[in-house]
RNA sequence: CGGGAAGUAGCGCAGUUUGGUUAGCGCGCAGCGUUCGGGACGCUGAGGUCGCGGGUUCAAAUCCCGCCUUCCCGACCA
């Protein structure tokens, strides 16, 4: 291609709503454009880009046995009522209505309903299975907040597979097929992926794993031991039972057990039920900062911090349950798929819990269900928390003594240095994009859909075990530019570059019939040698060349200009270590092809 | 959806506080000339409903009200 025909706008200078480097030197670079918030056109460079990525994919899916198709992006909304999903629909998921004949229809956010549907219509015997389907689509969802450029917008490209079994240790070893060819994709792609284990959230189904890359921009975390691999999102991560929080920790939170005993002692608040409880006016102050700041300034419970305090917080659970879910006030709360914070109308229909000033006194009575973390266990308090009556707090309550615990468990959010629930090392904490995601999802679907299942080899109908696996290219590009620039510009790996060779022409204005000729004659010759070869023949200054080829980031360069050509040679350039070498022009496509064919 | 910031030429910005000729600057774009290996230089030129709508005023980019859009933090995230 020919940078003087090619649809090549590079910036000097990023639009001011690109903020990170991907975002930034992606626009700069004329790989894309925003056209509105989360949606973005891919210019020739960008389709190109992502075309390198689908390669890939295609390649070590199609090596794992899957089948391309194209399904609709296009869905009515009746199978999203057979799947159970049309919940989503409308609130979360763009939906219209089609005129005409008419319709409800919604850009398909994600393609389970209609892949098993699609599956449903041809497969009616075990002996058409184990199948999986994959396509690369247009995604669309109504993201409450696009971010980053590529990185989560509302519409993206997505590799989606699906697959179909007869029976659930099938599954699972087509789930193993697809894991597999996952784990090959982000090695030939040069990035680091770790599959953690994740929770299932609304796609449902049991084991899954995402496929997790480090990055300063990303947007979850996973805890990973460095002793045993155990490796999870924080959504799903628990730390070890018994031992959560440090040592040290622990040692603080049993000096403030003294402190807090001799402090109530000599204290002269309003006696609780309980000896010992103490209820203190604490007008204003929800949560935990507020509190330990007004006890400081008060000099109600002295050496309080965080960690004396017991944090409640109230869930309903997947039942529609109230449950009140103790942690110590320095840590969070997980809160489990499936599980909501209280909303204004769980609290007016709970009057004995007031927001804010939530304690796990005399809920067993008012039918609230409470659990605690261990680490709770291991604190034996006294600890201060809500009164359950607005604008009070109150110190000195013990576990069991004053609040029983209904059940003990993990409930705690992750957190650095945390006890490894497998092997008990310390926990790191690790910020990442997730890339891709891989569920089996069972009979949560198959059971649905009208029509999914087969019969096995003894004539019974069962449905489809199925599993589903998504990989998001363009997120890929994102992330892959995030991990490959410099100050100047992009630098892509060779197995991604939109173009292995950028050729630089040095060529005065009006050309110069020596350095045009070897330029042109090097192109092609590379081209017949089955490189793809970018060829800056623009009538703009060297400088521009240079500072455009650096931004644009193949990964080798070849100058032609006058200077070397007098001498018989080119100049390469390797864009990711800026090493040059000057080689004969005779022999510059032979190295060039050389050099790309090691990328 | 909550909090914050910002919308002036394709991009980056000044001007708005204190209303007042014809709304500027850099880059980019077009033409001519010079230059020619790390974002060259000179001259000429094109390009703007100052986000949109309403209001105040003799007069609005500037003040007031409403709306839209975009970005950042958080919540959400199939």
């Amino acid at each position: 291609m020919r940078m003087s025909r090619l649809l090549v706008r590079t910036l000097r200078e990023a639009p001011s709503d690109a903020e990170v480097a991907s975002h930034r030197l992606l626009v700069r670079g004329a790989y894309v454009r925003r056209l509105a918030s989360g949606v973005y056109t891919y210019l020739p460079l960008g389709l190109r880009l992502v075309r390198q990525i689908e390669r890939v994919v295609r390649e070590e899916l199609d090596a794992a046995g899957a089948q391309e198709v194209l399904l609709p992006a296009l869905h009515p909304i009746e199978l999203w009522q057979q799947s159970g999903r049309a919940a989503l629909v409308g609130d979360a998921l763009p939906a219209f209505q089609v005129r005409g004949r008419g319709g409800d229809f919604l850009l398909g956010p994600t393609h389970e309903e209609v892949a098993t549907a699609t599956v449903a219509a041809e497969v009616d015997s075990y002996k058409q299975l184990p199948l999986t389907i994959y396509q690369i689509q247009t995604k669309f969802r109504d993201e409450a907040r696009p971010r980053f450029g590529l990185l989560r917008t509302r519409e993206f490209i997505m590799a989606d597979a699906y697959s179909f079994d007869i029976g659930k240790a099938q599954m699972a070893e087509s789930y193993v097929a697809m894991y597999e060819a996952y784990v090959r994709i982000f090695a030939r792609l040069g990035l680091d992926a770790v599959p953690v284990e994740a929770e299932a959230g609304a796609m449902g189904g049991d084991v899954n794993h995402e496929f997790m890359l480090p990055s300063v921009v990303g947007e979850d975390h996973f805890v990973s031991c460095g002793s045993c691999g155990y490796a999870a999102n924080v959504e799903a991560a628990v730390a070890g039972a018994g031992a959560t929080g440090g040592g040290g920790v622990n040692g603080e939170a049993g000096a403030n057990v003294e402190a807090g005993a001799n402090g109530e002692a000599g204290a002269n608040g309003e006696a609780g039920a309980n000896a010992g409880v103490v209820t203190h006016s604490t007008p204003g102050r929800p949560g935990i900062d507020a509190v330990v700041a007004y006890f400081r300034d008060q000099s109600l419970v002295p050496g309080l911090d965080a960690t004396g305090m017991l944090k409640c917080i109230a869930l309903v659970d997947p039942d529609g349950a109230a449950v009140v879910v103790l942690v110590p006030g320095d840590r969070e709360v997980r809160v489990p798929a499936g599980w909501r914070p209280f909303d204004d109308d769980d609290f007016a229909s709970h009057p004995g819990l007031v927001r804010g000033y939530i304690g796990p006194m005399g809920l067993k009575g008012a039918g609230v269900r409470v659990v605690a973390d261990h680490s709770v266990a291991r604190r034996p308090g006294p600890w201060v928390t809500g009164a359950n009556r607005a604008d009070h707090h109150v110190s000195g309550v013990q576990a069991g003594r004053d609040f029983s615990v209904d059940e003990w468990g993990s409930w705690a959010a992750v957190a650095a240095g945390d006890p490894c629930p497998r092997c008990g090392g310390p926990l790191d904490l690790v910020r990442a994009v997730e890339a891709g995601h891989t569920f089996q999802l069972g009979l949560t679907y198959s059971s649905k859909i009208e029509g999914a299942k087969a019969l096995d080899a003894e004539g019974n109908e069962t449905p489809y075990w199925m599993g589903c696996y998504g990989i998001g290219l363009s997120r890929l590009v994102a992330v892959v530019a995030e991990a490959c620039h410099d100050d100047k510009g992009l630098i892509w790996p060779g197995v991604v570059a939109p173009f292995q060779v950028h050729l630089i022409a040095l060529a005065p204005s009006g050309g110069d019939p020596t350095v045009t000729g070897a330029a042109e004659r090097l192109y092609g010759d590379l081209a017949a040698a089955g490189v793809s070869v970018l060829l800056d023949d623009r009538d703009v200054s060297a400088g521009v060349k240079f500072a455009d080829a650096d931004l644009l980031g193949m990964p080798l360069q070849v100058i032609v200009g006058h200077r070397g050509l007098g001498r018989g040679v080119v100049e390469t350039k390797q864009r990711a270590t800026g090493e040059r070498a000057e080689v004969a022009l005779d022999a510059a496509a032979e190295v060039a092809v050389a050099a790309v064919s090691q990328l």
